[in-house]
DNA sequence: CTAAAAATTTAGACTTGTCTAAATTTTTAT
DNA sequence: ATAAAAATTTAGACAAGTCTAAATTTTTAG
C-alpha cells in the first residue's frame, strides 16, 4: 500500500519517462512535484527499496513493471472522475483536474471498477486522453499534432497537450471543442501560426504555441 | 484549512458529545480514533489554538461553534458519498461506509453542491441518518429505538445507529429494510428481545441487542 | 584531458502525527 | 478526609516527507 505522495511521485515518473527518452533525473521530478531535488532523492530511494523503480544514484530512475502498473491504475482512477465531473456533475474541462487529483487515490478496485460501468466504460477523458484498461494497459492512439499537419487535409481535434484552466478556456473562446474537424487553411513560415477552417463555422487563427498542443486526427479515409 | 486528521477529529467529537451529555473526554476519543490518550491531547492542544475546540486541561472538550460548523460539512459529505455509492453505484448500504470514510475529506465547495444537486437533494442516507444542510444545520429526526416501543404499535422503520458491516447484513437477513413497517407482538421481560410482524411479510424475532440500534418512526397518524 | 558548471546525493534539521513511560490531576472508595 | 485508582498531560522519541547547505559525482567546454 503506498502513500498519496508515493502515488504522485509514480504517476508523475510515468508522465515523464513517456515525454522524453530513457531515464527520468531528479531534477525533472523536482520540478514537477513542486519541491526540491533533495526530497525526490529521499523518496526516489524508499520507492527502489520498494521495488516500485529501477534506481542508480546519479543515473535517474525508471518504473519497474509493478510501479508502472500501480501509476497507470492511478492515471485510470484520474481519468475515470474526471469524466464523472463533465458527464455527471456538470463541471467544465477546466474545473476537474484539480478534484481528479484527489479522488485518484480513494482507494478500492470496485470503487472504480463501477464508476467506470456508471459512466459507459469511457476511452477518453474530458481532455482527449485514453483510460487505461483495468489490468494496466495505456491504449495508444496515432495522433498528430496540429501544428504538423498540411494545408488542405481535414482533421479532427482529438486532444489537448496542455491542461491548465487557462488553455482550455482559451480553447473554449476560440470555439474550438474536442470532435469538431477542421482544415489548415495556412500555415505562416514566419511564426508558424495557423488559419484553421472550422468545418460548419468559422475561421479561426491559431499560434503556433496553440497548435503545438492540440492533438488531432485523421477522419477515416 | 485542516488536515484529513484534524477533520477526523472534529468529526469524532461531534458524534461522541451528541451520544453523551456535556464534555468529551480524552480517553473517549482515544478509543474511538483507535489511537493512544497522549496524542489526542496533543491534537486537542492544536485544534484549541485554532479556536474550533472549548478544551481545559483535564476538563474534557467541546466544539466551538466554528468547529461544529466544520464538523457538520464533513458529515454532510460523508452521508452525500454514501448516497452516491448505493443510489449510483449500486453498492449495498453494509459496504459504503470505508469508502466515504476517505471521500469526506476530498475538498471542493462546488463538488459537494453539484453532488448533492445530482443525487436530487436527499434528505437522509442510506442508514437514515439526516444529511445536514449546507449552512451547516443536522435535521432533526423524532426517531425512537425499537427496543422502547409498545406492542401493537405499527412503525417504520427509519434509521440505525450501529453501521458495522456485520449489523447490517444481519438486518439484511432478517429482512428489515429502512421504511418497512413492523408491529411489535410479544416483548420478552427476561432478554427485552421482540417478535415484530413484518407488515405484508412474516414474523421476525429481534433481540434487544438489535432492537436497541433500531430507529422507528409513528407512520403520520 | 582537465577544470568549471551542473546535477545529484548526503548531512542535519523541521513539522505532523504518533508512541511509551513518567508525572500530574481528578475521581472514587473506604 | 484521604489513599488508591483512573484519567490526563508532559517528556522524550520516532517515521514520513520536506528543507537548506555542504559534499560528491557527472557532464560540458575549452
Ligand atoms: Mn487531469
Ligand atoms: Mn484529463
Ligand atoms: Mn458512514
Ligand atoms: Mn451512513
Amino acid at each position: 500500500m503506498q502513500s498519496f505522495t508515493e502515488e504522485n511521485y509514480l504517476k508523475t515518473i510515468y508522465y515523464l519517462a513517456n515525454r522524453q527518452q530513457g531515464e527520468v533525473s531528479t531534477n525533472a521530478l523536482a520540478e514537477m512535484t513542486a519541491t526540491k531535488a533533495a526530497s525526490v532523492t529521499d523518496m526516489l530511494r524508499k520507492l527502489a527499496d520498494k521495488q516500485l523503480i529501477h534506481y542508480k544514484k546519479y543515473q535517474g530512475v525508471r518504473l519497474t513493471e509493478e510501479g508502472e502498473r500501480l501509476a497507470l491504475q492511478i492515471i485510470r482512477r484520474h481519468r475515470l472522475w474526471e469524466v464523472f465531473l463533465v458527464d455527471k456533475l456538470g463541471f467544465r474541462w477546466d474545473q476537474v483536474h484539480e478534484m481528479a487529483e484527489e479522488l485518484e487515490h480513494i482507494r478500492s478496485e470496485e470503487l472504480v471498477e463501477r464508476l467506470d460501468t456508471f459512466l459507459g466504460h469511457p476511452q477518453f477523458d474530458p481532455h482527449g486522453d485514453p483510460i487505461p484498461t483495468p489490468a494496466g494497459q495505456m491504449p495508444v492512439t496515432g495522433y498528430q499534432k496540429l501544428s504538423e499537419v498540411v494545408v488542405g487535409e481535414p482533421v479532427q481535434l482529438m486532444g489537448v497537450l496542455e491542461h491548465s484552466t487557462e488553455f482550455l478556456q482559451h480553447l473554449d473562446r476560440s470555439n474550438l471543442t474536442l470532435g469538431c474537424t477542421v482544415v489548415v487553411q495556412e500555415v505562416n513560415t514566419f511564426d508558424r501560426s495557423v488559419l484553421v477552417q472550422l468545418v460548419g463555422d468559422r475561421t479561426v487563427f491559431i499560434s503556433y504555441e496553440v497548435a503545438k498542443n492540440l492533438l488531432v486526427n485523421q477522419p477515416a479515409g
